[in-house]
DNA sequence: ACTGATGCATTGTCCGACAATATGTCAATT
DNA sequence: AATTGACATATTGTCGGACAATGCATCAGT
């Protein structure tokens, strides 16, 4: 029965990693504003007292993440991190987990419902004219399954723009990349419920224009049942991983 | 009126882009298996005959994914992207896009009772085991304003991960980071519910060893709402945006 | 079975160099 | 005045080589 002593594990990070923590930080904290300049790589290696190469490295960690972008290809500057940057890594993150298409359809229960709801009030007079415009798309591609889907997918984005709420916006994107795609590929390609889906589309709007956020939700919540049987009825393997 | 001859633009990709992506193709197309060493920088470098800082590069691009970490702090191996690199990630996208908490609140009330719906289903003896351990450790903390914000949090997660449903991990994973920590601290800092934090937990989890997926949505609603009310009795401005 | 010495492989960091390209300046041309 | 061209400058992308630190395997010694 030795006495011990607790030593905490000491966390030797690579300068590298350091150095892009430090950089991170000083933008969100917002000390570098948006669309302001980097300093050039030779600049931040002389402040940090590394060299050039483990700035670039710092400036590799960060650029994945989107918040650096380039202005002309040259000269980085920090940007927005534009959803579909992040959704791109939020969606491999997911494949390699092997999610499945029930997850997926789980979460989009939530979401969806959710995002016509808020719409009722949020949006604004262009967000109903988009939502507007996209139904009378949908009727002429009716018989294009492709375009179709391309059109429903486009309304279910529209509708979450609507709700001007980025948190929703990213919570939801996967299931534009990874679900909507896919499942709903196949359920088109399968029974051709292009008049059902439009019914819906229509209440759903209706619902928005009439600000009564009940009947959007339920209107939404129907559409996705809908979906959920067609994907049943196609036998589609409802339960397997998404596959990239 | 000259006739104008239209070249696409020509998109000069930098090498360690290049590299990047094959080597993120390899992965998620699973020619490299989780777990799997990646081989070795020069070893890489040879193969893709490029010098190995530009190897380097390209492997930082990764990294920060959570799709390579490292086995023993030398080699990288590939690694599932765990839940909260990927959350980082989101999470300073949206610190950047000045969410606010409103908006936070929203998602919120879209995941949380779902999170409690899917629970009653999904939940195996040992979430349920894991639940009931934070309902006492939270009655025992009750007092002590940060214990008590983390048990809440730790039983928000609980459920969460009692869904097995890693999508829905990932989209309220913002929601640890960003919303609970300073909300639900202020709340509590503000006017000490603790009681009424736990009143609900012990119903949620009722409803959960009940097997009654309604009354858990609903008192997860009914929580999330009593939550709300707290911020706005606090007068905590929740349609500032989130400060990192 | 533990310890220690040794050598090898691999990563982290540094340095210096050069090519390609965007930017700014200034003169020449129209 | 506006455009063009020539030129210097700044910055990034890529290269090659170098060395230290550290993890890993092996092997001997006790």
């Amino acid at each position: 029965m030795t006495k011990q002593v607790n030593f905490k594990k000491i966390a030797h990070q690579p300068a590298y990693r350091v150095v892009s923590e430090k950089i991170r930080k000083a933008i969100v904290s917002g000390e570098i504003k948006t669309g302001e300049l980097l300093p050039t790589e030779t600049n931040l290696a002389e402040q940090f007292g590394v060299t050039r190469s483990t700035v670039r490295e710092a400036i590799r960690l960060l650029e994945h993440g989107g918040i650096l972008g380039r202005a002309d290809r040259k000269r980085l500057v920090v940007t927005l991190p534009p959803t579909d940057t992040v959704a791109r890594t939020v969606s491999s993150a997911l494949l390699m987990h092997q999610v499945t298409y029930e997850e997926l359809w789980q979460v989009a229960m939530g979401l969806e419902p959710l995002a016509s709801k808020l719409a009722c009030t949020a949006a604004t007079r262009k967000d109903k004219l988009l939502l507007a415009a996209n139904l009378v798309h949908t009727r002429e591609v009716m018989d294009d399954h492709d375009a179709l889907l391309d059109a429903e997918i486009g309304f279910h984005n529209l509708l979450a723009e609507a709700t001007h709420n980025s948190a929703l916006l990213l919570a939801r994107a996967p299931l534009n990349e990874l679900f909507y795609p896919v499942a709903w590929g196949a359920v088109i390609r399968a029974l051709s419920p292009g008049e059902r889906i439009l019914v819906a589309h229509q209440h759903i709007y209706g619902a928005i224009c009439e600000n009564n956020p009940d009947k959007a939700e339920e209107w939404m919540k129907k559409h996705m049942l809908d979906f959920r049987r067609g994907i049943e009825m196609g036998n589609l393997g409802f339960d397997q991983p998404v596959k990239g």
